[in-house]
DNA sequence: CGTCCTATTGAAATTCTTCAACACTCGTGG
DNA sequence: CCACGAGTGTTGAAGAATTTCAATAGGACG
């Protein structure tokens, strides 16, 4: 099974003169929030000349299980997927990574899942080898790199909780609570109400939640129904109190 | 609710000689395969000055999720589950963890998790701030905390994957084997024959599996009947063939 | 011997999946 | 402009897997 992967590269590259911060860093949101803030202004130029920021089309794959690790990337914009197959082919996708956050599996020789693009996705990667040398180089990097890991350790495991002991309905309002907390902070009205695109089809929040697409879609007209939530197109969803939606998320003894 | 929690204060604290390797760390398997093997020697002393060891029953509670964080510990012997819960108390074990294995979260304010002896637990504890004392200083430190991080994320992710897509058959299979390989190493036989006993009770493992206590002894009892497995004494286990016991871990897709 | 705790087994109930049909949207081409 | 088809999502009904409820069994211990 061939799979063509478009990117397209934007020639952002250019010289540099040391001791200056890089153009292309000036206005990332890695150079802040992301790990890029570990580094100084020497480090950042140095990284800077092993870098490319690619365009990867939705539903692209970026890299595959197994697969030797080559580059790993930040997130600039968009929404990655990070999924894992079983032997016959059903998938569960173990994570989703958002803007500005680090992609890949540091120190390791090959990719323990499959990273996809789950919108149109702009990143921002270079090649492991850079990365590792940089981070002997400056603790503080790798206090970074550890800190991601962490936080992806913390939503693994709330999710572990999810998939083993919530009831379909809850997962799909643990899942839009999630994604209402991730995506666009910024639209949100005063009083918590959001509305969002939802980055994911029907079968990919299937395969994020360990259900059928059927299921997905069932459920989610329940909570339309109930007026949890407000359904625009299918990808669109506007959610008019956020709390409300939170205690869906999981039964309370009192109800 | 209160708990009490019994903890057997072994004394071995003892006179330490600077720049001696101390007594108590000299056998310790921490040491080398554990996080310790990341410090010098004097490190080590500094450390061993606040580290107590302590051995802690069965099914004692050792953290408590939402706990501010006080101590961290090096599992020096047994297994110990960590766990979440939600709101209306069904329980999830989120991972396992045996010797010489490095417990609690790095850097964390509180707990995310909580933590409980599945057997006679032995530990070696020591405050939080030395070991972040510690870890400021040495970034071998800190590198060895990230790989146990990344060793329990790529853990996490792989039961996701059994959480989300495998049938309750397939998720006994994969915790008998997945047991089989953690505890005991020494007691296989030549052809991967391997004995041991099972470190939960039928009620850890369901809460491990997602599954119910039901289902759990229902497949174990098919496993049993298949001959995949011997059953000795309910917590004692022998299984014959692990490579069988493997396969039934998902179901290829020539099945 | 009785009690507590843990595990097993059976039968009914429930949740979720599977299979199947249909609906909606969007682009292409007649 | 409309028909067509592909991709995506919804809905219904039947089926399967797992849970729930209930009863029983076995072992450890006083």
């Amino acid at each position: 099974m061939e799979v063509t992967i478009l990117i397209h590269e934007t020639k952002e590259r250019l010289d540099i003169h040391n001791s200056e911060l890089p153009i292309l860093c000036q206005s990332c949101e890695a150079r802040h929030k992301g790990i890029c803030g570990a580094l100084t202004t020497d480090q950042l130029v140095k990284l800077s000349r092993h870098t490319t920021k690619h365009i990867v089309d939705s539903e692209q794959q970026i890299a595959y299980e197994g697969e030797t690790t080559k580059r790993y990337s930040n997130i600039l914009r968009g929404v990655v997927k990070l999924s894992k197959l079983t032997a016959d082919g059903r998938q569960q996708i173990i994570g989703l990574q958002f803007a500005p956050d680090f992609v890949g599996r540091p120190f390791s020789r090959e990719n323990d899942v499959a990273v996809e693009a789950a919108t149109e996705v702009k990143l921002c990667s270079f090649p492991k080898d850079v990365l590792e040398k940089l981070t002997s180089e400056s603790p503080e990097l790798e206090h970074r790199l550890h800190e991601q890991s962490l936080k992806e350790l913390g939503e693994a495991r709330e999710w572990m909780l999810m998939l083993g002991r919530k009831s379909a309905a809850e997962r799909i309002a643990n899942f839009l609570y999630f994604i209402a907390l991730h995506i666009d902070p910024e639209n949100q009205s005063d009083k918590g109400s959001r509305h969002f695109e939802i980055p994911l089809k029907r079968g990919d929040i299937a395969d994020f939640l360990g259900l059928t697409i059927e299921t997905v879609s069932r459920q989610i007209t329940k909570l339309r129904q109930s007026g949890v939530i407000k359904i625009v197109n299918n990808r669109m969803v506007e959610i008019p109190d956020l709390e409300r939606l939170r205690g869906l998320t999981e039964t309370n003894s009192g109800e």
